[in-house]
RNA sequence: GCCAACGUGGUGGAAUUGGUAGACACGCCAGCCUUAGGAGCUGGUGCCGCAAGGUGUGGGGGUUCGAGUCCCCCCGUUGGCACCA
């Protein structure tokens, strides 16, 4: 190790510890990367808005998955920044959120003070990796300076209808004492806890989402974003074209409205289906069923998502004892109450038409229930024993008889609204976002609740409302949020016009504050408004934004929404936030459990011939990877990562295992090879025994070295090109590529290595800088330009030509590029290699491809 | 069940438009240097074979002079969705 500590004084090893914070410090001194506010100086150059997912600050502090991103985004922006543009690149925190206020609970401190702790602990890791973040930027969604501006943006939303309060169906967490919005919620749990979740009925602020539903969908065409994130919005949103129908019921004028996506199979409606939760269900049911299906209902009310969920599989339901007539038949069809039908989706009832329904159909087989089969494949027959689900041809079916489905759609949406029994439709599966906490840690919401039942928004000159100072986190005895316990200093306000109402005690979820942080940081400290349109102009949309792939629907799309309603008050000038979205891998790591499943350290195990252990018994362990986590014993912690190998290594190493997007394991080993690469490039600049420059360093011009500055130009270009593509692995490679041949190179014109290090400072910006400031530099090499190369310098002139004699390599030849097609058949077929393949036999084929390869296609 | 992505040496991974499979790195082997080294340097390393050669990108088939790359079927891994009518 080169470590000071370890090595003898007179050594002048790469010494990471001593240069890395000097490096650091000087960055910091010299404003080197902020981000100019001048309107006049931001014109003269181009802009690039490269943007991290900010962090929540959570007390584990970073892991090696977090910078992995912030690596990605750092290289890109030095780079951006020496090609001559204005780069926008900051960081801030997610800071509103539960663990605080449980962490407050625990340590009786104030969920603020918790919050700071973890910030100031996040943001000191971050600034170890020397990144070129504009920290005057900081933003942080729990200061009351930034969620003034929340709120604000809430009253746009109140005030044009998208906020509104609802008594919903929740998701109520008992063990969290709060509500959870559906995206939260999988197979009855909360996602990031697994917590168990029930279904309670609660007054709730909801975002009307679903009137962007539309454009949600149609502006994703627009965006570079993965195809996958885009498929899973697309889904999410979930839009279907289809039909409402009304049906009539004996003895209940209104009858009730389906939604069907298949108008085409009425004929073959032969039962309907109402949700537990319908209300017609009690007026509908007929008196001799009335006490099964309150049995039902109350059953199916009981029964919790989880539940729901796994009972799936056996459909079940009641006969309400009513009929419904069949619009199209005139038929009487039985009316079922079943939980299979959810309530939350279209009209919460169905027609049912199992023949070609595979979720009808298992109901109609289990109750005996007709199936009608009205539609029939366009060639061959139909499948026995289920449903017939694809598209086909109408029969049985009156006026659609010998139509193809999409056809029949049409022609029954066309009669359903001729006769007044219906109107085609669209559904969307998205339902309006639920946007009410019952906690203490997030946003006030600036409305307050008057004698007269009624509501209004406190004026914009009262914002921020901050939060209050109270004695406990948790909901109150009789199951109010938190800030119910507010002294009545905080929770009784006075408007305008003088009347006097209390303040909602909901707060909003912590996504609201990350709907809009990348619009702060464009003009983070202006107290007048939320950010100077000016600005806005300039620097949206965000070029390229990096995070992880969980947020795909979630933030993404709440953010997207958010930014919509803002571009309909004329607020922001793009239609769209994010133009280029990219996701980095999870990064994953070995993790060593014993038989009887118990983790071991990783620093527990060893390799034994060929097989792990455990290094005290001797007991065998099984060794796997897996994503980190502490109860797996296999989190690596940048901290150490930096104390041991320093912040360049680390960073080069999370670019160097593979494509940022993929998957990948940690593996120290690489760590120590990029280890071995940066000391490698300091041995090129640094005679060790002496400290001064080496020897080989030459003032000749770099022609004196035409292989060595062959691959300079090479390197350069291929860097350049890698990095833009976020391609940082193979340009590592390149540059790896390059050192070693300039160590094995005589002598070492400066101007090569100068080019050499301005290439890779964006990658190993400490190390960079300190060789660039011993070649004599006062200047920092941050602020220099990104190198030229000259693209006649890294075309190859000569290419080794491979002859295949029927596809196999047989042989192979340098030659001349630009060499023609007979010279090269000629070259290949007196090649001694390949002569006792072609001799005595006949040719009957030649391909001849110039500069790559000669395929002679003998028979016989 | 549906949708998407991905399967390449002992390991992480390279490989324009189909044209030398395995760049770069880890590990391993041999040697050199050193009082010493988890240091450095040199060479080797897909598999089988003494060699000539054969074989090889999850499996099977196809298109092509030529397939990791294109097409079809299957298997596996990961992620997302999952009674959405």
């Amino acid at each position: 190790m080169s470590s000071p500590e370890s090595g003898v004084p007179e050594n002048h090893d790469y010494d990471f510890v001593g240069l890395e914070p000097k490096w650091q410090a000087r960055w910091e001194a010299e404003k080197a990367f902020r981000t100019p506010d001048d309107p006049a100086e931001l014109k003269a150059k181009p802009k690039y808005y490269i943007l991290d997912m900010f962090p929540y600050p959570s007390g584990a502090g970073l892991h090696v998955g977090h910078p992995e991103g912030y690596t990605a985004t750092d290289i890109l922006a030095r780079l951006k920044r020496m090609q001559g543009f204005n780069v926008l690149h900051p960081m801030g925190w997610d800071a509103f959120g539960l663990p605080a206020e449980r962490a407050a609970e625990r340590e009786n401190l104030h969920p603020s003070l918790i919050t700071k702790r973890n910030v100031d602990n996040f943001r000191r890791q971050i600034r170890r990796l020397g990144f070129s973040y504009d920290w005057e930027r900081e933003v942080d969604t729990s200061d009351p300076a930034y969620y003034r501006w929340t709120q604000w943006i809430f009253l746009k939303l109140h005030e044009r209808g998208l906020a509104y309060l609802a008594e919903v169906p929740v998701n109520w967490c008992p063990a969290l004492g709060t509500v959870l919005a559906n995206e939260e919620v999988k197979d009855g749990v909360y996602v990031e806890t697994g917590d168990p979740v029930e279904r309670r009925t609660m007054t709730q602020w909801m975002l009307r989402i679903t009137a962007y539903a539309e454009r949600l969908l149609a502006d994703l065409d627009g965006l570079d974003w993965p195809e996958g994130i885009k498929e899973m919005q697309r889904h999410w949103i979930g839009k279907s074209d289809g039909a409402e129908v009304r049906f009539e019921v004996e003895g209940v004028p209104e009858g009730f409205t389906v939604f069907t996506t298949r108008p085409d199979t009425l004929f073959g409606c032969t039962y309907c289906v109402l949700a537990p939760e319908h209300p017609l269900v009690p007026r509908l049911t007929a008196p001799s069923a009335k006490a099964a299906v309150e049995a039902y209902v109350r059953e199916a009310r009981g029964k919790s998502d989880l539940a729901r969920t796994e009972l799936s599989k056996e459909k079940t339901g009641v006969f309400s004892g009513a009929m419904a007539t069949n619009p199209a038949t005139g038929e009487k069809v039985p009316v079922w109450i079943a939980d299979y039908v959810l309530t939350g989706y279209g009209t919460g009832a169905i027609m049912a038409v199992p023949a070609h329904d595979a979720r009808d159909w298992e109901f109609a087989k289990r109750y005996g229930l007709p199936i009608r089969s009205v539609v029939e494949p366009a060639t061959g027959k139909a499948p026995e024993g289920k449903a017939f689900e694809e598209e086909g041809v109408a029969v049985h079916s009156g006026l659609l008889d010998g139509l193809p489905t999409a056809k029949a759609k049409e022609t029954m949406g066309a009669w359903l609204e001729e006769k007044g029994l219906g109107k085609r439709r669209v559904q969307y599966r998205l339902r309006d976002w639920l946007f009410s906490r019952q906690r203490y840690w997030g946003e006030p919401f600036p409305i307050v609740h008057l004698a007269d039942k009624t509501m209004a928004a406190l004026p914009v000159d009262s914002l921020p409302i901050t939060l209050p100072m109270i004695d406990e986190y948790k909901p109150t005895a009789d199951g109010r949020p938190p800030l119910a316990r507010a002294p009545e200093a905080w929770s009784v306000r006075t408007l305008p016009d003088g009347r006097r109402g209390t303040m909602e005690t909901n707060t909003m979820p912590q996504w609201a504050g990350s709907c809009w942080y990348y619009l702060r940081y464009i003009d983070p400290k202006n107290a007048r408004a939320p950010w100077a349109s000016e600005a806005e102009q300039y620097w949206m949309p965000v070029d390229l934004y990096v995070g992880g792939v969980e947020h795909a629907v979630l933030h993404l799309l709440y953010a997207r929404f958010w930014h919509k309603v803002l571009f309909d008050c004329g607020l922001v000038h793009t239609r769209e936030p994010f133009q280029k979205l990219f996701n980095q891998g999870m990064i994953l790591a070995h993790s060593y459990r014993d038989a009887r499943g118990k983790y071991l350290h990783p620093h527990e195990c060893e390799e034994r011939g060929g097989a792990w252990v455990a290094s005290k018994t001797g007991e065998a362990v099984e060794r796997q990877i897996e994503k980190m986590s502490k109860s797996r014993y296999n989190v690596v912690n940048p901290d150490d990562v930096i104390a041991q190998y320093g912040a360049d290594s680390m960073r080069l190493y999370e670019m160097f295992m593979g494509p940022l997007e993929q998957v990948k394991p940690w593996q120290m080993d690489g760590v120590e090879g990029v280890f071995r690469f940066l000391a490698r490039v300091w041995r090129l600049v640094v005679d060790q025994k002496t400290g001064m420059l080496h020897g080989k360093i030459t003032p000749a011009p770099a022609s004196s070295e035409p292989e060595l500055r062959k691959t300079l130009h090479k390197t350069v270009k291929k860097v350049g090109e890698d990095t833009v593509e976020l391609r940082f692995n193979t340009a590592i490679s390149q540059m790896m590529v390059f050192v070693n041949e300039a160590t094995s190179a005589k002598t070492l014109p400066r101007e090569i290595l100068e080019s050499f290090l301005r290439a890779l400072s964006p990658y190993a910006p400490h190390l960079a800088e300190e060789l660039w400031e011993r070649l004599g530099h006062a200047t920092l090499l941050c602020k220099e330009a990104w190198p030229a190369f000259d693209p006649a310098l890294c075309a190859e002139d000569r290419a080794t030509i491979v002859v295949q004699v029927n596809g196999k390599v047989r042989g192979r030849f340098e030659a001349l590029k630009t060499l023609g097609q007979e010279e090269l058949l000629r070259m290949a077929k007196a090649d001694a290699a390949v002569l006792p393949w072609i001799q005595g036999k006949k040719i009957v084929k030649e391909i001849v491809v110039p500069g790559k390869l000669v395929n002679l296609v003998v028979a016989g």
